[in-house]
Order: structure tokens, then C-alpha cells, then sequence
DNA sequence: AAATATACTTAACGGTGTTAAGGAGCTTCC
DNA sequence: GGAAGCTCCTTAACACCGTTAAGTATATTT
């Protein structure tokens, strides 16, 4: 009497299935160029098919983000377990950070840059086990490290986690749109003035 | 004979009337939800006659942002033109640059956080006349003067430039998205943060 | 009065996300 | 064994979208 695992191994498959087409379309075309059509002509089904997987376009893309942005946390896991200076690791934490939306500019665009869709389900963000909630703890506990260590501020940690954040965040999208004809400055020049910085604003020993 | 003049007025009159319903609407419903046609209906317009005054919908939202950011230029000439410390001149520039953005939130979305359409024209974005432009050239300013004061650490200020404007512009796009659930600290908390801490980063005497 | 130019519209193309209804194929039950 | 029901998927359609080609009415010029 397998038959009902066997089954559900297969839903479980197409499912995965679906996601996999749309990532690999997402990764090449980003958000507004794969369509539902496309998603399902590469799998070989018709396009109400996806629906019977995922709510809508917004929620499918959203689980492919999420799929992503669980490497993110696998990159900051294998930072946290190396050895080092507090700041260090916190530092290459946020360069790490940055450099992963550079390699997945589409799925940070979709994740970071865009509008909430309609149906907000605060919950997803809220949640902490999401990916990203995984992320923003990583750097929660490196901020609490230094500053357990005395190398910050002690100022609240919330507030440095989030100006943190919204630092790598700023270079992070501002590289991905790279406004053409700008003069840049190089890349990995913006991203360690931006962390070093930001990490010396926040050391003690001045104002 | 002032038919010809009359024409020509004629003319601009309709095309700062689609601009004008273009940005009430952008204002109110934000890119993805304003159509071509919806801006006609608004004039009373058919969708087409948009098209004999605007190339196309990027077009003609571009142009819509541009005008909203020549506020914004006008908002820093007066920072400007205001007395004061140098270093508290910057601060109020970065300040009030974010506030605009939370005030604009879709023309800031539009301009900063949405990929360039196809028809690259590079030119637009370097051309130094443009309101973007000349809101980076004020930051820049403020920049020198707070070298020139001392105030800063001598190190190559179109670097600092940038990093200065990619952390408002974290704080801006992040707040503007707004993940919703997310325990986030007070707005104004944040962006005084980020300029404190940038700012305090940047100054000498410390690493 | 005829020809031309201007300013606008109608109709259509090819696309989008999404839903309602229907149809095969397997499972269950009388 | 055959009827009923359930599962999984498809076809067809709706209501939009940006954009273009072709046509029309009005005003200007010749």
C-alpha cells in the first residue's frame, strides 16, 4: 500500500520541479520576464497546473527566493564556525552578505527591492526561521559579540544591527541597479569603505 | 500670426497634462499599477495620443521621477545655502535626502530600485544637468568641504561620496520596502544612526 | 478648391496573471 | 462488475497590459 507514498513523492517532485524551471528562467531573465507560460512550457505542463502547486506567481517566486537565500545561510554558517577576531568575523559576514546578492541580483531584487505584494502575509517575515530572519540573527550575534568584547559602542543592538544591514543593503542594490554612465568607483572598494566605515563609526574611543 | 506659437503652447500644455495625471497616479498607485491606459482616462485622452508625446512608458515615468527629483534639488540648494558646520551641513543633506525618498516613495522606487530598461541610454544617467546628478554633486560638495575642514579623513572623497550615498540609500530603499513584521527600530532612529555612524567613520583621529 | 500637414482615434497584435469548467484515469465501494 | 467519487491536469476564457499600423477629421497652405 505505497501507492499513497508514491504519489505524493510524485506531487512532491513536480513541485520541486516547478520551482527549479522558475529559478533557472528567474536567474537568466529576472522577475519580469518569466511568466507563468514560460515556466510551464518549459516543464512541459500547462500554465494552471502551477496553480495547483502555488497560490500565485508572487508566492511561487517567493519559495524560489527562499530556496536561495538558504544558501546564504549555509555561507554565513561556515563563517560563524572560523576562528577570529569579533570584528573580523563580522566583517566578513557583511562583505559575504553583499557579495551573495551580486551573484544573485535577481532573487535579491525580488526579495529586497520589491513592493510586498497584496496579500501580506507579515507572518513569512516575521518568522524566524525564514532564511532571511537566519541571516539578519547571524549578524544580530556578531554585533552582540563585539560588543560583549568592547569593540562597539554600547549603544542598542537592534539599532546597530539594522544600520548594519542597511548599509550592506544600500551597496548591495545600488551595485545591482549600477546606475549606467555613473562613475563608479570599483566595487570591492565601495563594499570595504562602506564595512570599515560603518565598523569604525561604531567603534568606541570617540565622540 | 501667433498661430504657430499657440500650437506650440497647445502642445505643452497636453504634455505636462499626461505628466501631471502620470505622477497622480504614479503617486498614488506606484509603477506596476499604473497603465498607459489608465493615464489616457485620466485626460480623456486615447491610450495613443501618449505616444505622440512620450517614446514609451519608461519614457514617460523617467521624465515623471526627473521632475520629482528636481525638488529634491531644490530641497539641498536650500540646505545649501543655510550656515553652519560643515559636517552638520552633510548631515542634514543625507537626512533630507532620505526623508524625500519616504515622501516619494514610488518615484524613489522607480528611479533607484528598479532595473534600467533595455534602451540603455547611458548618457541620461552621466549627463551632470540631470536632478540625480546634481543631488550626488551636492553630497560631493559637502564631502570636500568637510576635507577641506579637516573633518574628515583624507581619503579619496569620490569614494566617500559614494559610500555616504549608497548608506541613505540603504536606509531609504529598505524603509520604503518595509518588510512588514520585521522588528524594526524607529525610522528616525535609523537614519540618524546611519549618518551618525557613518560620519563618525569617516572622521580622523581614530584606526 | 485641392493638396498637405497636424492631431488624434480605432482596431489590432501578442503578451500577461488568473479562474472556471471539464475531462481523463485511478480508487473505492455497493 | 459497474457506478460513484476523487485526483490531476487541460482547455478556454476573462480582463488586463504596452505598443503599433492604419485611418479620420480638422486646419493650414498653395
Amino acid at each position: 500500500m505505497g501507492v499513497k507514498e508514491r504519489k505524493a513523492r510524485q506531487k512532491k517532485f513536480l513541485r520541486q520541479e516547478i520551482l527549479d524551471a522558475a529559478s533557472e528562467l528567474f536567474v537568466k531573465e529576472g522577475y519580469e520576464n518569466v511568466s507563468m507560460r514560460r515556466i510551464a512550457d518549459k516543464i512541459e505542463y500547462s500554465p494552471t497546473t502551477i496553480y495547483l502547486y502555488f497560490k500565485d506567481k508572487a508566492e511561487l517566486l517567493e519559495q524560489v527566493c527562499q530556496e536561495t537565500f538558504a544558501r546564504l545561510g549555509q555561507v554565513l554558517v561556515r563563517i560563524e564556525e572560523l576562528p577570529g577576531d569579533p570584528i573580523e568575523r563580522l566583517k566578513r559576514g557583511l562583505v559575504a552578505y553583499v557579495k551573495f546578492g551580486l551573484e544573485n541580483p535577481h532573487h535579491y531584487r525580488a526579495t529586497f527591492m520589491m513592493p510586498i505584494p497584496e496579500g501580506f502575509d507579515e507572518e513569512k517575515y516575521a518568522n524566524p526561521d525564514s532564511p532571511g530572519m537566519q541571516a539578519f540573527d547571524f549578524l544580530r550575534r556578531r554585533v552582540y559579540d563585539c560588543m560583549a568584547d568592547g569593540r562597539f559602542r554600547k549603544v542598542d543592538p537592534e539599532l546597530v544591527s539594522q544600520t548594519l544591514w542597511a548599509g550592506v543593503h544600500g551597496v548591495t542594490s545600488l551595485l545591482i541597479i549600477h546606475c549606467k554612465g555613473f562613475p563608479w568607483v570599483g566595487t570591492d572598494q565601495l563594499i570595504h569603505s562602506m564595512v570599515d566605515t560603518l565598523v569604525a563609526g561604531l567603534s568606541p574611543g570617540k565622540v
